[in-house]
DNA sequence: TTGATTTTGACAATCATTCTCATTTAGTAT
DNA sequence: ATACTAAATGAGAATGATTGTCAAAATCAA
């Protein structure tokens, strides 16, 4: 489980490139459904070894959708928030530091010491609804 | 898949106070495993589905943790979020209307038909900071 | 009690993900 | 260029939560 990446392969190549031409989340199964059948030689092992190095450098985002798949994206390096389209699975990012700010009111008036949170928002995008 | 539960079975009382004993989310395994420890004659399907019809009523909340586990408890019946410690696995609810009139903010600004949204919030409690 | 309907449970099946380990490869030193 | 070593790969097995199957058992109303 190294996330040291310390070796140039053509599989990590393959698969950088194929996420950053990507739009969506995409799972790992979806990453190797596609590289072979643009008809890379790669094991589905590499697939989820290399996301889920990528995702722990933060060069990609990850997230687990309603089914509790993980999946990943190229995404901004700031902290940020998805909207998920449940149709077409595509996403957009929101930030708002009303977000923020709301974590601090609820964390003073339940004593908790934050150290993370998690949202996600599900439904359809202007093209699907 | 149904969600009726129109017939009073042991194995429904069994689970149901059980749920009503317990102070912290618990995956179906868990409550089997308490069960079955408690000398219940229960099958692990019959838990799955009971606690996904009682989900499915509302009588039950349900959570997913890190490991893509559903996870259950009694809780109150409003809407409402929920902050996890990361030491002592208690939760605390939350709920503030400020959240649900964020979410339509978000909704109009991206053009999103929300269905549905996910907001888990960690850190240590009272007790564990 | 009977009978229709629901529920149960043992077990198989599913499916994403992880593990294993022999083989291959990249990058460095010779 | 060659040899070497650690890193990486891939095929397939293993894992583990969850769901499906279906015959047998249980519930409840008449």
């Amino acid at each position: 489980m190294s996330s040291i990446l310390s070796k140039n392969t053509k599989q990590r190549k393959a698969i950088s490139d194929l996420l950053l031409s990507i739009t969506k989340f995409s799972s790992a199964q979806e990453v190797h459904k596609l590289l072979v059948s643009r008809g890379e030689k790669i094991g589905l092992a590499t697939v989820y070894r290399t996301l889920q190095a990528l995702s722990e450098t933060g060069l990609v985002d990850s997230l687990k959708n309603e089914n509790g798949e993980t999946l990943y994206k190229v995404c901004s390096q700031n902290h940020h928030h998805h909207l998920v389209c449940t149709k077409c699975a595509t996403t957009s990012e929101f930030n708002t530091s009303e977000i923020e700010s709301l974590m601090q009111k609820i964390s003073q008036e339940n004593n908790y010491e934050i150290s993370g949170h998690v949202i996600e928002i599900f439904g359809l995008c202007k093209n699907c609804r």
